[in-house]
RNA sequence: GGGUCGGUGGCAGAGUGGUCAAAUGCACCAGACUGUAAAUCUGGCGACUUACGUCUACGGGGGUUCAAAUCCCUCCCGGCCCA
């Protein structure tokens, strides 16, 4: 009788899951009926999410799905402060203005993955702004100074000779403090977070609460192979298009398949298994399972009829090399060069660039390869097919 | 407060008077190969110029010199050690 809810359960202690303090306790405590109240904290560090954070999102969503309260908190304090776990150097303050320009979009862009309506939304300047230097003393009074410099990024930076500065040790007190004035029975965070979300079990008993279980989730690698970081370029943002995500997801390496199918979409994971087997012993194409990974994240993140419109493009784009139909229009005028063109149109930074990819053979009209730096565009080309490069193409329309 | 070392292109990091628009790696762009893969390979990667070339750049400002990323002064910022 209580099978389906018992996998469920199963489930959600392990997809993605790196670990889990205390596992028994947290096992238990679902089994019980209990509505359990579920923290994630997002710092507004950045204007996009990107799909390193759907992770610890669809655990939040799993946990909503099993009936129990999720709390998103905004860290518009802890995001001025900002948090060292995924860095190796010293994160810049930000202002409370960039904070809240990127706080702007945060809600509805996790409101994607988790339903929001049903969801707590906090944000934690309303309590740590308020807090003064005796309440910030006691706090740093559970914590020692070499618990936090035996955290192996610092220990690096510190043994790196490079600059760790007083501000960083608070960062934890504050995420801390959070969970016990959320009161959080669990709190929900990527493994590199490991250290600031014990914080909360340190500090909640000092406050006559009992600790909060710990649910660390997964890391995922960016596109290109290194971890997956706004500074690096190398993400899939929650608010990409539709046709970026689909691209993007197609360009990853193989190897990526199955970890972002298990960490980013729900896709049972019986499917998942049967997939990675597939590819192993080839009667799976690996570009068909990055379809199907596209098609999913598409899906999730926009819509379904999306999802399609995409693959049939990609596929006569790129597998096909037809040159798309709703191309973006690209006014010109008559006899103006080239080069001018493509600065203006956004296709080449300068026209020093725009020089050089007409020289290594980057520009196509109408499929036929530009070879004069001085091409000028003429009214014969109205309606032409502007390519540069693999991806970007232009109509041209006098 | 004292001592000492340092601040170079998107990042990391060479360079210590001319041959430096500045090695190398990463990122990025174009091409080849492909499954828009990845990996690999080739070319490129400040701006302007068809080109010769010109201009702007090595923390900020000032100076020495025919010539400065490189030397001097000063200011700002940081590391380390000592107190």
């Amino acid at each position: 009788m209580h099978h389906d809810r018992d996998k469920r359960i199963e489930e959600l202690l392990t997809r993605s899951v790196d670990e889990v303090i205390e596992r028994n306790h947290l096992k238990k405590r679902l089994e019980s009926g209990d509505v359990l109240r579920v923290k994630l904290g997002i710092d507004p560090t950045s204007p996009h999410l990107h799909i390193g954070r759907m992770v610890p999102l669809l655990k939040l969503r799993d946990f909503q799905k099993l009936g129990h309260k999720i709390i998103l908190l905004v860290g518009n304090a802890t995001g001025v402060i900002g948090d060292t776990s995924d860095k190796d150097a010293e994160r810049p303050m930000l202002s409370h203005e960039a904070v809240a320009e990127n706080m702007r979009q945060y809600v509805a862009q996790a409101g994607k993955i988790i339903d929001i309506a049903q969801a707590e939304v906090v944000y934690n300047a309303e309590w740590l702004d308020k807090l003064g230097f005796k309440e910030i003393g006691g706090l740093a009074d559970a914590f020692s100074v070499h618990e936090f410099i035996q955290r192996d990024n610092i220990k690096r930076r510190l043994d790196a000779g490079k600059r760790v500065n007083l501000r960083e040790v608070l960062y934890p007190l504050m995420q801390g403090y959070d969970s016990v004035v959320l009161r959080a029975d669990v709190e929900v965070g990527g493994t590199d977070q490991r250290f600031n979300l014990l914080a909360g079990r340190t500090l909640q008993p000092r406050f006559g609460q009992a600790p909060q279980d710990v649910v660390m989730t997964e890391l995922i690698i960016g596109t290109d192979g290194r971890k997956m970081s706004s500074s690096w370029g190398n993400t899939i943002n929650l608010t990409d298009s539709a046709r970026d995500v689909f691209g993007k997801v197609m360009s990853i390496s193989d190897e990526l398949i199955v970890p972002y199918l298990t960490h980013c979409t729900r896709v049972p994971m019986a499917d998942v298994h049967t997939i990675e087997r597939g590819m192993a012993d080839e009667r799976i194409h690996p570009r068909d399972a990055k379809i199907r990974l596209a098609k999913e994240l598409v899906t999730l993140l926009h819509d379904a009829t999306s999802a399609n419109i995409e693959e049939r493009y990609f596929i006569e784009t790129f597998s096909k090399g037809v040159i798309p139909k709703d191309v973006e229009t690209l006014a010109v005028t008559d006899g103006e060069a080239l080069v001018d063109v493509l600065v203006r149109a956004g296709l080449a930074k300068s026209k020093s660039d725009a020089r050089r990819k007409i020289q290594q053979g980057g520009i196509k009209i109408s499929d036929e390869k530009i070879t004069d730096v001085m091409q000028t565009l003429t009214k014969e080309q109205n309606n032409s097919i502007l390519r540069v490069g693999k991806k970007n193409f232009r109509k041209i329309v006098f």
